[in-house]
DNA sequence: AAAACACTAGACGACTGGTCTAATAAAAAT
DNA sequence: ATTTTTATTAGACCAGTCGTCTAGTGTTTT
C-alpha cells in the first residue's frame, strides 16, 4: 500500500465531500471534482472504479467520521447522559445555523436524490443513519441510568428525534435561517422533559 | 388563451411532475422529459422559458394541487377537527408505504437537491411548504376550539409535526419500509395525547 | 383571401458527462 | 543495469446536456 495512493485517494474524498455537501451528486460532475481537488482527470479511475462506488466510499468515508465525534461526544465522563444527549443536538443547531448557511450535513443533502439512484449508496446511507441511531439510543438508555432522564422506549425517543432534526434541516434549507433549528431544539426539549 | 396550449402545458407538467418524483431534477435531461410527453422538444421552449422556469412552474403547480386536497380534507363538518388532522397523516403514512416504493412528494424528493441549486426554485418549496404548515396550523386551532385537542401553541405543534414527517419520509426513502412511517405515527399520537 | 398569430418540427452548436485505452513514470526484481 | 511489474496520467471517445434557431403547419382574425 503505497502512501501517496491512500493521500490522493483521501483527497478526492475530501474534496468530493465538499463539493457534493454543497451541489449534489448528479450535478456534480468529474472534471469539477478532479479540477477542485488538483488532480489529474485520468487518473480518477484509478482509484474508483466508477462515480457510483466514489460516491459509496465518500459516504462510508463520512459515516466513519461522523460516528468517531459521535462517540466523542457521548464518553464525556463528566457529563450525564442528558448534558452529553443535548450537546449533540446543540452541535446540529450550531452547524445548521449562521451565515454558512451551507450545511454539510450528508444525510440531509443527499438521501433523496441518491436513494431511488444508487442501490450501493442507499444502503450506505441506511447503514450509517441506523448507527447514528443506535449510537443515540444507547446515549439514552444511559441517561436514564444514570438517573438524568426519564423515557420508557428509548429506541423510539432517538428515532423521533432523529426525524425531526434531519426535517428541521430540510426545512432549514429552504428558509435559510435559524427558525426550523430553534423550534426543533424546543421540541427535543420538551420530549425530554428539561425544563 | 386556447385551451389545446393549457393542455399541452399541463401534460408537460403532469409528466414532469411524475419524472422528477422519481429521478429528482438535475438528473432528468428534457430529452426523457419530451420524449416520455411525446412532445417535440421545439415545443418546450415555447411554454417554459428554460429548465429551471420548469421547475418552478411544476412546483408552483404541485401546491396548488396538495392545498387544494388539503382543503377537502380539513373541512369534513362531518368530523372533529383531531379527526381531520389524523387522516391527513394517516394518508402520508400510506402514500409512503406498500411496496409502490416511489414517494411522489416532491418536498422531499426535491428540497435538499434543489436549495442549492436554483432560488425560484427555492423560494416556492419555502412558501409552498409555509402555507401547508399554517393550514395545519389552523387546523389545529380549530381542534382547541371544538375541544378535541389541547394544545397551547399550535404553530409549533404543526411545524414539529411536519418537521417530524418530513424526516421520517426522507429515511423511508433509504429503508424501504414502513417502520419509520409507523414511528412517526405513534409520536404524532403521543403528541396528540391520542390514547 | 390575407394577414396575424399559436404551435410544432427537429437539426444544430457548444459543451459536459462518465469511461477507457494506450502511454508514461516509478518501483521491484533479476 | 536491464528487465518486469506496478502506479499513475493524458487525452480520445461518444453519448448526452441545455438551449437556439429556422422553417413549416395550423388556426384565428380581419
Amino acid at each position: 500500500m503505497n502512501v501517496r495512493h491512500q493521500d490522493t485517494r483521501q483527497h478526492l474524498l475530501d474534496t468530493g465531500r465538499e463539493i457534493l455537501a454543497a451541489r449534489g451528486f448528479s450535478s456534480v460532475g468529474l472534471s469539477a471534482l478532479l479540477q477542485q481537488a488538483g488532480v489529474p482527470k485520468g487518473s480518477f479511475y484509478h482509484y474508483f472504479k466508477s462515480k457510483e462506488q466514489f460516491g459509496e466510499a465518500l459516504l462510508q468515508d463520512y459515516f466513519d467520521f461522523y460516528l468517531v465525534e459521535l462517540e466523542q461526544l457521548f464518553s464525556q465522563p463528566q457529563q450525564t447522559g442528558q448534558q452529553q444527549l443535548m450537546s449533540y443536538w446543540s452541535q446540529w443547531q450550531r452547524r445548521y445555523c449562521g451565515p454558512d448557511s451551507r450545511s454539510d450535513c450528508l444525510v440531509v443533502k443527499l438521501s433523496a436524490e441518491v436513494a431511488d439512484l444508487s442501490e450501493p449508496m442507499r444502503l450506505t446511507l441506511k447503514a450509517g443513519t441506523d448507527q447514528v441511531i443506535a449510537r443515540i439510543t444507547s446515549c439514552i438508555e444511559a441517561a436514564v441510568k444514570d438517573g438524568s432522564l426519564f423515557c420508557a422506549k428509548p429506541t423510539y425517543l432517538a428515532t423521533s428525534l432523529y426525524q425531526l432534526w434531519l426535517g428541521a434541516s430540510l426545512l432549514t434549507k429552504l428558509h435559510r435561517d435559524d427558525s426550523h433549528m430553534d423550534l426543533a431544539m424546543k421540541m427535543t426539549r420538551q420530549l425530554l422533559n428539561i425544563a
